[in-house]
DNA sequence: AAAAAAC
């Protein structure tokens, strides 16, 4: 939605960004050239209602409905031939000359030419067409909510509900108010927030029968994140130990209390770390060798290991290959500048609790967020109080809120008394690696800010900029954008980042990669000298040292304890097959009722995969770099909106895009880097929702494979697979039946 | 090696 001036009527606006559920615009009538029937035909028995105009299918509408419009067209004329103003092969021609290839609008469908060498997808004959399945057309609710975070708007309590946790609410009645509590906490936000010693239940506790009041950790005890070497550790001394409590979850706690110099101890860090280590030589050649080698070796293979309850704990499982590398782990710290914050359980704590005003409570609770995650409790107050912020919480954990909310609050006192001038420029800044990931954080973003009278805008490449500039001249309170754009409109003089009072960084590690973290540094350095700078991202490691070390001042580091595979929603596995399998393995795996995504290494490969599965009957698109902004978008929403389930993405998607119900992740090629594996398989299973993913390789691909999983820390059953095997279907949520074609 | 990000 690339505009900060919403019409409040809803009328809905001819830009690249369709809001779910609304009418087609004209916009979408003249890019789709015409009808675009074929696309929109359903995907069940392909030739046949391909053959039938339209049949009655989705809601195609007329570009206007009334005929003094310029995109005027009668009902009637939609299954007419007239409005085909080009024949099937011309548009195929048309589109061969652009270099573009757009299926749906193609006549290619029509002469599909492996159809019949696959009866067993004609099956999906007897299923019902999109515009029946209950998934569609019910995104009119959830446009303003689909945000990463995905909280449902299921009431308090969803979050733990949802991981299947029946541990009882806190009470919040039980709670001392606020104002009984120690510590003089006076005002509202982050310094009150900041002392919750006294009666509020401790965050990271877990477990159903923690201590709700820890009385004895009264008054006295330290604010939160205090600054300072001397601060006592959050949870330390005092903490019960693990054993003593209940609960098996939490495993990455269970070293605070032992080692309690070691303030970050997500393993994932950690885990990020042992690379470093192995180039840095700490440990003298002791280290996991990076391929085979004697840790490698003396491992079972995957399937001759226990299974996992009778496995060691996660942290006795790496402390084998690592116990003599501990001291490392402080250093890694060091380096990182960080104080960590052991992760923080919310039970009870409601928004306002954390210091946000009631306008962006309540907008909160209108997008389905009524009680924070984790991640936000732990964020919003530190981010409130002005700090450097670094935060990691998995994917789909709600890290979107987690800094858009307390930015918006911040920016807002900041700017409290001041009129809005005319021409401001922007207060806060959220940098993106992708397009598409920009438009959903604004799109998050913009409800919370509108509500307290902050405007957005959207700063990035791929379509003209004159729309974005005119924002600008009017001035707007938050930019959120991806580099190359902002940047270009820095150097042109029409973005000013003197006033960024905040830097938001999403995806921190991965923009600090090699060629994205030049043009972040550059964008920094424009921002108002001492702005506060926010990183977040699920995969934060030590990726981020360069940005730290230059704009960050005593940070604090945030993640959430317990992110482990034992408490993921997400179910991994690995199919092992033959290559020449593989393209029917992967129809088979996309033909099912569910939205699936599918990752494949290059746009080359993932056009000709929606190209296959499209061909096959399944509607599919893709998206990668290179299609168009507007394709891009286009073919987003189509996953978004459920008219397609199936999308064929590169990488541009494995970061940060939120789809509500996709519950099947297809890797059609493996991931090199273990951190695009889990950004990937996080496109499902988010905000506690069950999820799927299934990794295809060829045998040869095991070993490395193995190695990727268990940087991860990731289980998946390696299995053996064939085109017509049982775990196909399994994977893809089709019962097998006894009439399993085998052709 | 690929992908992303500016025109």
């Amino acid at each position: 939605m690339p505009k900060n001036k919403k019409p409040r009527g809803g009328r809905p606006s001819a830009n690249f960004e369709p809001r779910y559920g609304a009418k087609k615009t004209s916009f979408h009538e003249r890019h789709n050239g015409g009808p675009a029937r074929d696309e929109r035909g359903g995907r069940a028995d392909a030739g046949d209602r391909r053959s039938a105009p339209a049949a009655g299918g989705y809601d195609r509408r007329p570009g206007s409905r009334s005929a003094g419009h310029r995109g005027y067209r009668p009902e009637e004329a939609e299954s007419g031939a007239p409005k085909r103003r080009w024949s099937a092969s011309e548009r195929a021609g048309r589109d061969e000359a652009r270099g573009i290839r757009n299926r749906a609008e193609s006549g290619r469908r029509d002469a599909p030419h492996r159809r019949d060498e696959r009866p067993r997808f004609d099956e999906r004959a007897e299923r019902p067409r999109f515009g029946d399945r209950a998934g569609s057309g019910r995104f009119d609710d959830r446009a303003r909510r689909d945000d990463r975070a995905g909280q449902r708007p299921t009431g308090p309590g969803t979050y733990r509900d949802d991981r299947g946790g029946d541990r009882p609410r806190f009470d919040r009645d039980d709670r001392p108010r606020r104002d009984d509590r120690s510590g003089g906490s006076q005002r509202q936000g982050f310094r009150d927030n900041d002392h919750r010693d006294g009666g509020r239940p401790r965050f990271n506790d877990r477990g159903n029968d923690r201590p709700r009041f820890d009385s004895e950790r009264g008054g006295d005890r330290p604010r939160y994140n205090d600054r300072g070497n001397d601060r006592p550790r959050f949870d330390r001394d005092d903490r019960p130990r693990r054993d003593d409590r209940s609960g098996d979850r939490g495993r990455t706690n269970d070293r605070a209390g032992e080692r309690p110099e070691r303030s970050y101890d997500a393993d994932r860090a950690r885990r990020a770390f042992d690379r470093d280590r192995t180039q840095r030589s700490f440990e003298g050649g002791r280290e996991r060798p990076s391929t085979g080698g004697a840790y490698r070796t003396e491992r079972p293979r995957r399937d001759e290991r226990p299974r996992r309850d009778e496995r060691p704990t996660r942290n006795d499982w790496n402390a084998k290959p690592k116990a003599a590398f501990e001291p490392t782990d402080d250093v890694v710290h060091e380096r990182l500048e960080a104080k960590s914050v052991a992760a923080v359980e919310v039970d009870g704590v409601t928004f306002g609790d954390l210091g946000l005003g009631s306008n962006i409570v309540e907008t909160l609770a209108n997008m389905g967020a009524a009680t924070p995650f984790p991640i936000q409790a732990a964020s919003i107050p530190a981010v409130l109080g002005g700090r450097d912020v670094l935060a990691r919480g998995r994917t789909g954990s709600g890290k979107t809120i987690a800094f858009g909310a307390p930015l918006v609050e911040r920016v807002l006192q900041s700017q409290a008394g001041k009129r809005r001038e005319f021409g401001r420029s922007p207060r806060a800044i959220i940098l993106a690696p992708t397009r598409e990931l920009a438009l959903q954080i604004d799109r998050t973003i913009q409800p919370i800010a509108r509500s307290v009278g902050l405007f957005t805008t959207q700063i990035y490449g791929g379509v003209p900029q004159g729309r974005q500039v005119g924002a600008l001249k009017k001035g707007v309170d938050i930019v959120i954008g991806t580099p190359g754009r902002v940047e270009d409109l820095i150097n042109q003089g029409k973005l000013d980042l003197s006033d960024c009072r905040i830097a938001v960084l999403d995806e921190a590690d991965h923009m600090c990669e090699l060629g994205f973290v030049e043009p972040v540094q550059r964008i920094l350095r424009h921002t108002a000298e001492g702005s506060q700078k926010l990183l977040f991202s699920a995969t934060l490691d030590r990726e981020v040292a360069a940005l730290v070390d230059e704009f960050l001042v005593d940070p604090a580091v945030y993640e959430v304890a317990g992110e482990d595979q034992e408490s993921s929603t997400i179910e991994h596995r690995v199919l092992v097959i033959e290559h020449r399998d593989k393209a029917d393995i992967l129809t088979s795996l996309v033909d099912r009722d569910g939205k699936t995504l599918v990752f494949a290494r290059t746009r080359a490969y993932a056009d000709m995969l929606a190209e296959q599965f499209d061909d096959a009957g399944i509607p599919a698109v893709s998206l990668h770099g290179d299609l168009n902004q507007a394709k891009r978008t286009r073919n987003l929403e189509r996953l978004t909106s459920g008219r397609v389930n199936v999308l064929v993405a590169t990488d541009v998607a494995a970061r940060g895009i939120h789809v509500d119900d996709i519950d099947l992740v297809v890797q059609a090629d493996a991931p090199d880097e273990y951190k695009t594996y889990l950004h990937r398989s996080g496109r499902t299973g988010r905000a506690g929702r069950s999820g799927r993913v299934v990794t295809l390789i060829t045998r040869q691909r095991q070993r490395r494979m193995t190695e990727l999983l268990d940087r991860a820390e990731i289980d998946a059953p390696f299995e053996n697979a064939r085109l017509d095997d049982d775990v196909i279907e399994e994977i893809a949520g089709r019962v097998p039946t006894a009439a399993t074609l085998t052709a």
